[in-house]
DNA sequence: CAGTGGTCTAGACCACACT
DNA sequence: GTGTGGTCTAGACCACTGC
């Protein structure tokens, strides 16, 4: 869309970009295309505040009511966070509200801020070659580079989820068992500041499993006690799938909790 | 609020009605809260439409933009389905589309079509007085009548899900065993159209657990096949909880899919 | 064609946060 | 006070549906 063009003709020229496919996309579908191509070319950071309502209005020559509609979606999908009185803000896993976003794993009793922060332990990490499932999860080629992981999570010093997870290598060049374990926080908030690479959104596999004799012994768990098992594939931007993780969760203590609507 | 003031006294009037408590509450909340007492009350049923939205802005006398902002809201709960060009329909649980708008398990391969419909057996179905768990669910007191059911779910004749579930007495008097059986289709639907109980969210808690003996047989597992055990609570309007309904599912062959956002 | 929801605009005013 | 997002209105026009 050519910014300079008034709003009737800015529509207009779009519909006429894709003349073939004659399928109408409103303007502020197309301003919440814009807005997301500044936030993947990191033109606002992180928990950092986006211009305006009023300025983006102006930049892309459409009123304001415009730019209102594409940033509600994008806030209803958590890239955004709307702020009343203060400004709009890109999304972060650092915050506390949101810090765990992605894990839906809670006490039977309380919540997870009852039980304190987790205790993270890296218990391996290393590069190796995709194998065909998991090149076919990242997108990858098979043999091209992953790092892998595994680690266990506790929460009140009791070891709780088991994961082992596998990152792209070439947007994850520089992290390290040791980078890994010096990080007190979430890993995804890591992953932002440290490598510029935020998770959006994730699908979640979850089976009933038992678990083998080193997964056993990882968690301390008595004979015979089954695990959930959560296949998570991360996406960032543009539904690019930048992690697989494989959770092993105990559910005598604590479950899954997931809201239907 | 009274429908005889203009707009602004009306959201005047709103104010000083809760003047005590200086929450500010938008004119389209309210709105929302009127549309949502009608659907309560039944005014419109499940499928059929609802006035238009000049129709309801000229009855609660505030702009068409008002009340589309309610309507939106209620939408995106999936309380009302909005088609374009021909109205705003009253969700319900019949359409083949939201067919199975609670059930997150789906085969490894393929999705609940290509399997065909679920097969529905009733095992059993018996009134008896609720336990102090079961009451605290359902926000009912102990001794209270209700209704349990047991039943098993098939996909290509595979038994795949056992479930247990207990309904409150009082608002499905009538219900019973043979109505179950004979009824084809969703159990969600059979409540919207036999009891007018229609379900708008849901909880659900899930577990990885080791089925008994009896679950073992009703679902002819091979022996050591741990279960996802997922126990849900159903709401109806305004968070009254309606069913309890714990089901164990197969997880060899099929996953609990979630989308994380 | 008329009726519905969907988009876009422009302007006014309100609630909230900072300074 | 100033600037932000949030609400409300009014009117114009567009896209889709069915008569």
């Amino acid at each position: 869309m050519n910014p300079s063009l008034s709003p009737p003709d800015a529509l207009a020229a779009a519909a006429d970009s894709q003349a073939a496919t004659p399928a109408f996309s409103p303007l502020y579908q197309q301003i919440k295309g814009l807005i997301l191509q500044s936030l993947q070319a990191s033109e606002w950071k992180p928990g950092e505040s986006i211009p305006s309502e009023m300025e983006l209005a102006a930049r892309y020559r459409v009123s304001q009511g415009t730019v209102r509609k594409a940033i509600d979606e994008l806030a209803s999908g958590h890239l955004l966070i709307r702020k009343q009185g203060k400004g709009t803000f890109v999304a972060t896993h650092a915050e506390h509200q949101v810090q765990y976003r992605f894990l839906k794993l809670v006490p039977d009793q309380g919540d997870l801020n009852t039980e304190g922060p987790a205790q993270r332990a890296i218990v391996d990490c290393k590069r190796l070659r995709a194998s065909a499932e998991i090149a076919r999860a990242l997108a990858l080629r098979s043999g091209d580079t992953v790092l892998q992981v595994r680690r266990v999570l506790s929460f009140a010093n009791v070891p709780t989820i088991l994961e082992d997870l596998w990152l792209p290598g070439t947007p994850f060049k520089g992290l390290t068992a040791e980078r890994l374990a010096d990080y007190n926080g979430p890993m995804y908030a890591l992953f932002e500041t440290e490598f510029g690479v935020r998770m959006v959104r994730a699908e979640e596999k979850i089976r009933a499993v038992l678990p083998d004799k080193a997964q056993r012994e990882l968690l301390q768990l008595p004979h015979n006690t089954p695990l959930l098992s959560v296949e998570r594939i991360a996406y960032t931007y543009k539904d690019t799938p930048m992690e697989l993780r494989r959770g092993f969760y105990r559910t005598d203590t604590h479950h899954y909790h997931n809201d239907l609507n």
